[in-house]
RNA sequence: CGGGGUGUAGCGCAGUUGGUAGCGUGCGUCGUUCGGGACGACGAGGUCGCAAGUUCGAAUCUUGUCACCCCGACCA
């Protein structure tokens, strides 16, 4: 299997056929037997369940609760808000009936035809529709506000194409849902969820991620400005891994969600929204992985460190099983999470390329010379360098090893999209370095027009407006117009 | 929806001019092994995507059909 991989390398043409094999191979997920949903695996699983509890656990610090709306959305909410119908028309699963019947020929069952409904149900493709119209029912005066819920969820978007994690047909995420009073409260909790979206990306994924703002024409449907963040791939191509949208008053006027002002006014609500998926999950892969499989941050990995018994016979492995069991307990004890492998149906060696395929931070070999010498092999996934280590205090070196692995994946990351980011001044020379991949930092006028013509040309499009960085003025590569300061261009997934 | 490709054992594949269904891996049992994907022996495992046609005979030829994959178009 790990052969099989070494022939495609993260920079090659058929990156994403390595993307597609390395997740399956890696135990993380497959296909299904429905064209274009993914069955994500146990091992797939377990990161995500991780991600999960630390976007939770810094969602509950930033005063978010959590809460459920129904999977199905009436056909007439979804048209109450123009440009969001607009946006999100065209890839919407529809329920139309609600009952089966047997075949009269008997082949088999049918749809019933006197089961049809009324209205027609849509499979949310996001919840903004059926959860304004539930706030209205909340929201009476400004005591009310803020609502700040967020939901654990699936969403079906009937894309044309799909590819694991990165989209699917269904897929699973959360998606926070604001209410306020003014706009500078929901501009400001817009702008925190961004905030929590990167450090998250940041400290937990070890992926590095730009701020900023979506221009017009990327922007989410539906939105007054939609944040962003976005990373950098191995194979050149960006992707875009959160969003925060600053709804304006667009859900409330659609939804006639007003309130009591303290002064007595009657006033439309503020509104937010804000969502990350399992995509996540592929910027995790595409980011870290190399030749010889994944590469996990030790933040998410569902073991941290993998230990293999190396051994002759059933009496060693016992002197051997004997020894681990204290350094097990001893890692356990500080947080580390630790899988013994001592199943005897498969060798040192190919659990070995094993766990690098699946990603595991550390391994560690114990033999009979480990036994001798009270030492133990540790191995990195990072660096893929080994060293023989004294049994004495190993937990506190691991536990420090960990956090050095963390760091380390993180800065390789960082590393390499600075290197792949450069600043272009003309049209021409960005023609050509769009080529090589990475990030191009240019000015642009702000049209759409502009934006529209750059995408046709070389398929790349404004990845955002960043919030951070340069910001000086400058004139636009292609009209020469005047630009407030440079955007972040590349070619998207 | 356009262009290309693939459907044969759990997985990955071969199958020439139409003539007994194969290989690798995995799986089961036994033995030797075990510091980077071990080896030997024996064994189990098949509606060749589906349908029709040509033929004495079809995995192979013809027609139809279905499914999946890749490249585009599309995509908070």
């Amino acid at each position: 299997m790990a052969k099989e991989l070494k022939e495609l390398t993260p920079r090659s043409v058929s990156y994403s056929q390595w993307y597609q094999d390395l997740v399956i191979k890696a135990d993380l997920a497959e296909n299904s037997a429905v064209r274009g949903c993914m069955v994500i695996k146990p091992y797939g699983y377990a990161i995500w369940e991780k991600m999960q509890r630390y976007l939770d656990d810094m969602f509950k610090e930033t005063g978010h609760v959590n809460a459920y709306f129904p999977l199905f959305i009436p056909k007439s909410f979804l048209s109450k808000e123009a440009d969001h119908v607009e946006g999100f028309a065209k890839e919407c699963a529809v329920v139309t009936h609600y009952r089966l019947k047997n075949s009269p020929d008997g082949s088999g069952v049918v749809v019933d035809p006197d089961a049809k409904l009324e209205e027609e149900l849509i499979v949310r493709p996001t919840s903004e529709t059926i959860i304004w119209n539930t706030y209205k029912n909340w929201i009476q005066s400004y005591r009310d506000l803020p609502i700040m819920c967020n939901q654990w969820a699936n969403v079906v978007r009937w894309e044309m194409r799909t590819r694991l994690f990165l989209r699917t047909a269904e897929f699973l995420w959360q998606e926070g849902h604001t209410a306020h009073a003014t706009q500078e409260e929901a501009v400001a909790e817009a702008r925190q969820m961004l905030d929590v979206y990167a450090k998250f990306a940041e400290e937990f994924m070890a992926v590095p991620v730009h701020k900023g703002v979506k221009s017009e024409s990327e922007r989410f449907a539906g939105a007054v400005d939609t944040y962003t963040i976005e990373a950098m791939m191995q194979d050149g191509k960006a992707l875009q891994s959160g969003t925060s949208h600053f709804l304006g008053q667009n859900f409330a006027k659609a939804f006639d969600v007003t309130f009591a002002s303290k002064e007595g006014t009657r006033d439309y609500v503020w509104a937010t929204s804000w969502g990350v998926s399992t995509r996540l999950m592929g910027a995790l892969i595409m980011t870290h992985s190399d030749d010889n499989g994944l590469v996990l941050p030790p933040k998410l990995a569902p073991f941290q460190v993998v230990i293999v018994p190396i051994y002759r016979n059933d009496e060693q492995l016992a002197q051997i099983n004997e020894k681990v069991a204290g350094i097990v307990t001893k890692l356990k004890a500080l947080g580390v999470s630790v899988k013994y492998d001592n199943a005897d149906n498969k060798k040192p060696g190919w659990k070995f390329s094993e766990y690098e395929l699946k990603g595991v931070p550390v391994r560690m070999a114990m033999g009979g010379r480990d036994l001798e010498n009270n030492t133990v092999e540790v191995a990195r996934r990072d660096t893929l360098t080994k060293e023989t280590i004294s049994c004495d205090n190993i937990e506190n070196y691991i536990k420090g090893l960990l956090d050095e692995i963390q760091a380390n994946i993180y800065k390789k990351a960082y590393d390499f999209r600075e290197e792949t980011t450069q600043k272009v001044e003309t049209y021409a020379e960005f023609k050509e370095k769009i080529e090589e991949g990475g990030f191009i930092l240019a000015h642009w006028d702000g049209t759409a027009e502009t934006e529209a013509l750059i995408k046709e040309e070389t398929k790349a499009t404004i990845r955002c407006i960043p919030l951070e960085g340069d910001k000086t003025s400058g004139v636009c590569m292609v009209t020469g117009k005047p630009s407030a300061q440079r955007v972040l261009f590349a070619r998207a997934y």
